[in-house]
DNA sequence: TCCCGTTACATTGTCGACAATCGATCATCG
DNA sequence: CGATGATCGATTGTCGACAATGTAACGGGA
């Protein structure tokens, strides 16, 4: 009946919605630090809303892990911990072995293309020496694999990992001044992509992970990450 | 001070927290069934609570996966669908393999003491054809990895995938009659558990989620699961 | 009879105000 | 001077009412 218009919902209706986009946002670019106070009335004016859609949305970026609040107390962006960077690289290993395991032998033609797509994306990034987009560009290229799986519920594992990632990232790149890949760091893992090799692809996944965990571990040696424990997540 | 009670936090302050657990047993259990509509005015009145605390507890639930609301129009409990359940077992069948592996050197007097206690627990419920025991008492046991893996963003997505098997199992059992694990059908996994050999764990643990899937499959084969593909869950 | 616009109802979204609780500050007492 | 208790401010929790929206029933016309 339509002309197809590729608008699978209309804008965004509610405002809850919205402003937890907003909110993500803001924590995982920086501009609310990891450990600083989120006071609902402030974020209810800025954003020219009410406390209710306000709440709801703090509640979402509460189950993603993003921050943690204590009742009558406040709410607060979740500060990493030594031992969370390590569980990211970990389990993220994991999940991305299932990932190219489930969706190996789905692998087309318009795969390879997205691949190339965001690869370019990626090494356009750092050619700018745009930090920000480093980051941005890196996850979308990792987070192709899980598209491609077709998984849902891996991809919403994911969606959980991916967020406490770019907020280690963001951290480590303030912290650190730079923290984006080397122009051909991910050259081997697209190479390995779109190969026909699954093992190579497993064992490239497990050593790229090994780099980042490694730069972790010297980065965390100079300096430590988390200044108030208590802000720390829970299980 | 006081005589030591292991009272971590004092008894829940706030009403979300209450209502999120009640509502999510009710779900699980079956009371709420899948498909059905969640009234957030009449649930509000039920819990004699306002709708304030309840659509808080309703969104986390939506977090979790559990519901979903469509914008003003409204909420209903998830009906999974076929995929889905193949979703659950092989996302699973990866996450404990990774609980296993992260869990295996930890192993200590205690871990094998409560894995008994839990394979007790287990078989009891089987004894007494309790089949909501059965469900509850087999999901403790297999919390145990995860729990001793001490690993929590893998506890985080065991919650969520723990959910969706509660639920898949519940509809099971209601509408097979009988969904609850042979007497013996953990003997294997626990003495795997409890020994010397990872690799014959892992083993097991794959087994274990075939037969599951097997058994998923020969009762999807006689009956649809989902009755209104609209409420089925999105990524 | 079928189609379509209209209307009414049910449900969720949003708002502003008030209550409960926590943390820190300050006064008081030993 | 230290410790203890009360007070105050700040923040989150909760409430009831109203607005926006979607769905379905209803009625009119071809």
């Amino acid at each position: 009946m339509r002309p197809a218009p590729p608008i699978a919902r209309l804008p965004r209706t509610t405002f809850r919605e919205h402003i937890a986009d907003r909110v993500r946002m803001a924590i995982l670019s920086g501009e609310f630090a990891p450990g600083a106070a989120l006071v609902e009335t402030a974020l209810a004016e800025q954003f020219s809303v009410s406390r209710a859609p306000l709440r709801e949305a703090l509640r979402q970026l509460i189950e993603e892990g993003l921050v943690v609040t204590v009742p009558y107390t406040g709410t607060h962006v979740i500060a990493l911990a030594v031992d969370d960077v390590r569980e990211i690289h970990s389990l993220r290993t994991t999940l991305e072995h299932f990932a190219f395991e489930q969706a190996w032998e789905q692998r087309d033609a318009a795969f390879r293309k997205e691949l190339r797509q965001r690869h370019t994306a990626l090494t356009r990034a750092v050619d700018r020496h745009d930090e920000l987009a480093c980051i941005a560009t890196e996850l979308e290229l990792h987070s192709l694999v899980y598209e491609a799986s077709g998984h849902r519920l891996l991809q919403r594992s994911w969606a959980g990992l991916r967020g406490r990632l770019q907020l280690y990232w963001a951290a480590h790149h303030r912290a650190h001044g730079t923290r984006g890949p080397r122009r051909d760091a991910h050259d081997s893992y697209v190479a390995a992509a779109q190969g026909e090799n699954l093992a190579t692809m497993l064992a490239e996944v497990a050593e790229h992970m090994q780099r980042g965990a490694s730069k972790t571990q010297k980065f965390l040696d100079t300096r430590a990450l988390t200044p108030d424990p208590a802000i720390t997540q829970e299980a």
